[in-house]
DNA sequence: GCGTTCAGACTACAGATGTAGTCATGGCGC
DNA sequence: GCGCCATGACTACATCTGTAGTCTGAACGC
């Protein structure tokens, strides 16, 4: 409530609702490149989920809704441009998944991906180099 | 496919349909303890997210249509125990989102908890620990 | 034996999600 | 100038999810 800016539109702000797997799906060809329109992300995203022109103007209209995308006028189409940051709502959904299934500590997830060959080499020496960062 | 009964069933094989997160919390109950029937179920799940008993009920049938528990009749009740077990899901889920968000790289996801100082400084000395574990 | 009560089965329903179709309109090619 | 096409707006609809209510039948107490 503290934040709204007082503006009665039907938007809300940004990082308020939760974001589906699809409407992501289209995020991250934003997230990639922006702006971008309707018609670019759909050459992206169709191609790799086989979705159609509509199913994309559906989700790009959601997340417009939703606050997750601003809308630009361009001639007579929009491009569209992420409102929210990935890593925000990386960092979101990651702390939602620990919080949710390991209590919240990361220790246990980390040891799941472990046990799970989740984790190459490379995983494991960046996650070493991150270490020695943390403990300076 | 491989460890199907062959029994033509309305039931799938465990893990097959995703667990929703509701749905999650009744099962965090079995695996926790089990067999128990729906109403010590809902002894402990109603009073932590203020469910009521239908509720429970539903979720205890949608997983066991879903083949993530079974029933055992006892007397004119049933009691539930869950036939996929907690690490499984667990591993599911945690695959899902690294997948999903972090190319399947484990690495962006530490990073990330790193950065949003989802960290505690147990599970930094934890995750030594594993890391020297997997070196070896 | 008979009613009460409790358990599971079935039904309900609103909102989110995935997926797509139709409509109206404005711009551009000819 | 006119028609076509691209584009956004609106509509559609099945499914999943969260949450709960009603129905039916069997067990147990009296």
């Amino acid at each position: 409530m503290s934040t709204r800016g007082g503006t009665a539109r039907d938007e809300k702000e940004p990082g308020t609702d939760r974001i589906s797997d699809a409407e992501c799906a289209v995020m991250e060809v934003l997230w990639k490149h922006s702006p971008q329109t309707a018609a670019e992300v759909c050459d992206t995203v169709c191609e790799a989920r086989g979705w159609t022109m509509p199913t994309v103007k559906t989700l790009l209209a959601r997340l417009v809704s939703k606050g997750a995308l601003a809308t630009q006028p361009d001639g007579r189409r929009y491009l569209y441009t992420p409102l929210i940051e990935r890593s925000a709502y990386v960092g979101t959904e990651s702390k939602r998944l620990v919080e949710r299934l390991f209590g919240g500590r990361a220790a246990p997830l980390f040891a799941h991906l472990a046990d799970n060959e989740a984790l190459t080499d490379e995983d494991i020496a960046e996650i070493e180099r991150l270490l020695k960062e943390l403990k300076k």
